[in-house]
DNA sequence: GTTTGTCGGATACAAAGCGTTACAATCGGA
DNA sequence: TCCGATTGTAACGCTTTGTATCCGACAAAC
């Protein structure tokens, strides 16, 4: 991530005094940062936020990072850094297996958490995420009799290999990490693209008509990836 | 939801004066409240206003919340946050696995609510909710020989396929929903549409007659959705 | 029974959204 | 640096959706 737009970091931490402090740090640092206070929620508000990474506190109201961490990894590629208070040494092992790309204990020092954050920025941009054989994301994704194989980037329709490029398999992986959603031009755009949608720009749309084609997907009845007009595009699941 | 219209929500709760408390607060707040104090009836209120979302009470006369959350779920795709007395952790996991999105422990605390309901509703705006694979909502509604599959949104009648444009069936889905209901203009519009309703405007009806046209439905003897003179339309099961 | 106002169906038209094609810019490998 | 493949921009036209209008049906009042 870089210039394009400004990075999007979301903060799990029910402390609000800490939150507040770290928050505004962060922000004046040029960052845009999104808090969730309550464990049971952050999961959710993970994968539809889809931040540039998030910092994710373990001792948590309702749910605590280590299984949040888990249990969103397979569909999150983003850098996770895990706070923990003092003594709790033993969870950096159990963290950094569970998926969390760093780990740093409490108190907070707003400066090292700044290094530390650019360093997981700096080691995963957003192309190295896309690229997908990130540890713990699950590598292969069906819907349907269609098949997405991150590993080595492939697709297979039924019995046949499907051939797309770079930025068709892209979108296509996007949208199958996201079934049954819809997906407004807002969001592809942020997610996809890493750019900001102005509201004109059309190309996104000319990524879905080709994507169609190559699947058999016919743009006047689509049933694969339906246009929900007035909103965005939605993937489902057929047959 | 958002600017367009007011938020509405719906509190289930027998507790007169906590419900007048949480009430003034949430009205204060820019909230348009509705109150069902009785259990027995919560379902179909919840149902009929479709709010945008409810507090359910979980000890209730007549029905509690649990029970009433189970129920509606398969038909109310709207946030739910459960209120439970002190000690009843249980209740908890049983919630959320019956489809509630939230928990809140008593005693209410007005300013912890409200933090908890804003972040529900950004979580399930009305666009989320068309989406159609939430978690508990039924993937297909039978009306008859019509078939509505909210997976894929495809739509039959019979053995034929009928195609529908993203207007058109989000407005099939609604009253599929909520069959041999009259539905009023000012549901419709809310609900569907997502904006008030200011008593000229005739886009419904026009959606209605282009629907009823592909569904074989004659405007003047309409045998699926009747025109209710001076209220509104209803679904009828079958001929 | 007639009149009058209201409601809802039907048609025509206009605006906006989206699919499609052609072409230009860009990228990436010889 | 060149060339083909990929990706985005521009333009066009169809489709979808809403607005305006007209007209017939129904209901209440006379």
């Amino acid at each position: 991530m870089n210039n394009e737009t400004m990075c999007r970091i979301l903060l799990v931490e029910d402390d609000l005094k800490l939150a507040k402090v770290v928050g505004e740090y962060l922000t004046a640092n040029n960052f845009h940062v999104l808090h969730e206070p309550d464990g049971a929620r952050a999961g959710g508000r993970i994968l539809d936020e889809n931040p540039d990474l998030v910092i994710l506190d373990i001792m948590l109201p309702g749910k605590d990072g280590l299984t949040i961490c888990r249990e969103v990894r397979p569909r999150y590629a983003g850098p996770i850094l895990m706070l923990t208070a003092l003594g709790e040494e033993t969870d950096e092992v159990v963290g950094l297996e569970l998926g969390a790309d760093d780990y740093l204990a409490k108190p907070v020092r707003p400066r090292l958490l700044l290094t530390r954050i650019n360093a997981l920025l700096r080691r995963t941009s957003r192309l190295e995420r896309l690229g997908a054989v990130d540890e713990g994301m699950e590598p292969r994704v069906n819907i349907g009799s269609l098949e997405v194989d991150t590993a080595n980037r492939t697709v297979h329709l039924g019995d046949q290999v499907i051939e797309l490029t770079t930025a068709e398999f892209d979108l296509l992986l996007y949208f199958a990490r996201h079934v049954g959603k819809v997906l407004t031009r807002d969001q592809i755009y942020r997610d996809v693209r890493g750019i900001e949608y102005n509201g004109l720009d059309r190309s996104i749309d000319l990524r879905i008509a080709r994507l169609r084609r190559k699947l058999g997907d016919d743009g006047k009845q689509p049933q694969r990836i339906k246009s929900i007009r007035g909103a965005g595009y939605l993937m489902v699941e057929d047959q």
